[in-house]
DNA sequence: CCAGTTGGCCGAATGACGTTCATAGCATTG
DNA sequence: CAATGCTATGAACGTCATTCGGCCAACTGG
């Protein structure tokens, strides 16, 4: 994982569907060494996938809020992720230190629907409140730059 | 926008790597139909592009965080979204209703990293306070399924 | 210091795939 | 019914992904 590597995730986060022999070009590499390093950082697991970004307001997902959850109880258990991973609106599930111990993105076409999946969350066990912050518009979001680090 | 859209953009989304010959025997088209229907959807901005899911533990953000913002005046302005922009750990900005005004989604490599990041947005004007919500772990982050709305 | 090994790059060859086009079917509209 | 627009098909063509042999540089153990 050198700068060429991050250089190499950087281009691909920006566009994905470039070709090797631009990418090679970009960071100073042949078409088959740029081709060669990025199959590697498929396997290593560093790149998860290559996928699309999906306009919200064009997939009836105009709706976004974020949902904190404070909880009687670890909330860190399989059956609690199976049971968030059940709810298709919810994006993101996270476990958080502080009063609340869940933190969700959810996005639904309306209140209405967020509203449905606000009753579901109330139906997990030891759930005591869930405090929704909505949002109004959102300023970006992206991807971010790789950064070197002093582990492996 | 029809239901073979929408299975479209469910398969990119799971890898948009994929041949449009794969892609269109899915949907049960050819492989012509199954990229001039990509290609619209890119023109329409429904597809905003195509991009690679990075590993972040492997790029040195193995640290995330949601800070909410309170400010005594309204951040919606070009100013507040340039000066967030222009920190490099802020993956996302929002705009929200409710006591606080901001929320960002924010990663970084330590702790310390994200004390210096606190630090900036408290120098931003009329910024009152900056509760951070610490992620432990997260339980999953995924596209969404593309829904249909009455709108459009 | 010298093989021997490893790892990465280059450049070329080949096959697969993206992209385009002519044609045809189908629905909608006047 | 005729005209128009939209979309699918299947084939043709050019580009690109993928592989491979050869080369070079860095490291390793004798």
């Amino acid at each position: 994982m050198d700068d060429i590597d991050r250089s190499l995730l950087t281009l691909l986060q920006a566009d994905a569907s470039q070709s090797y022999a631009t990418l090679g070009q970009s960071v100073g590499l042949s078409t088959g060494a740029a081709h060669e390093r990025v199959r590697k950082l498929r396997e290593r697991g560093v790149i998860r996938r290559t996928t699309i970004e999906v306009d919200h307001d064009a997939v009836g997902r105009g709706m976004l809020a974020f949902v904190l959850v404070e909880a009687s109880t670890w909330m860190g258990s399989d059956e609690t992720r199976d049971a968030l991973m059940a709810l298709p609106d919810v994006q993101e599930a996270h476990i958080v230190a502080g009063s609340a111990s869940l933190l969700l993105k959810i996005r639904t076409a309306t209140t209405e629907d967020l509203q449905v999946v606000l009753r579901r969350i109330y139906e997990l066990d030891q759930v005591l409140t869930a405090r929704s912050v909505v949002v109004l518009e959102t300023f970006f979001e992206r991807p971010l730059e790789p950064v070197q680090h002093s582990g492996s």
